[in-house]
DNA sequence: GCCAACGTTGGC
DNA sequence: GCCAACGTTGGC
């Protein structure tokens, strides 16, 4: 399956994951992004890391689930935003998974998502969504990593007569 | 279990 | 800051 995730890049962007290589996917506290991660995360799979509540929100880059879904330890911190107070160690609520990057390419804007018929379905355009962690579908996915998303050209290889410039 | 009130998300 | 949309809470 693939996914994409929600991140405000003031509190977390691609940058700071590209920095990192690796961060736990804390502060989820919706049922249905928890479940989403809990039950259906697969190690391996791939994510969009989507930047919101931002001037310039849209897909910044990709990035991998790296482990199962655990406590979100968060919640137990009782000075921290995220803290649950109905929540146990014996009975955690909430659950996180890790994700390590993959690829940072340039941003494709909210803009340029709504503008392709071929997204149309993707869930995060509809109306009234909210949810932070959406399945993606195989075409959707290839349909932006294969035409909206723009990197670099390939270096180009020198070939055997370029050495012989003088 | 219903549902009104309230809180949050997130684009604009 | 506005506001539509949706989730959560809590009284009944």
């Amino acid at each position: 399956m693939y996914w994409l995730m929600k991140s405000e890049p003031d509190e977390y962007s691609i940058d700071d994951l590209a920095r990192d290589g690796r961060s736990s996917w804390f502060g989820v506290r919706n049922y249905q992004a928890r479940n989403f991660m809990r039950d259906q995360m697969r190690v391996g799979e791939l994510a969009f890391f989507y930047h919101s509540s931002c001037p310039e929100p849209g897909i910044a880059g990709i990035c991998r689930i790296a482990s199962v879904a655990k406590p979100d330890e968060s919640q137990f911190d009782p000075k921290g935003d995220y803290f649950d107070p109905k929540a146990t160690r014996e009975r955690p609520i909430w659950f996180c998974v890790d994700v390590e990057f993959v690829e940072r390419f340039p941003l494709i804007p909210l803009a340029a998502l709504r503008a392709a018929p071929e997204l149309a379905e993707m869930t995060i355009l509809k109306r009234g969504n909210r949810l932070s962690i959406t399945p993606v579908t195989e075409a959707e996915w290839r349909f932006v990593t294969s035409r909206l998303a723009t990197r670099p050209a390939p270096q180009p290889t020198p070939g055997p007569q370029a050495k012989a410039q003088g």
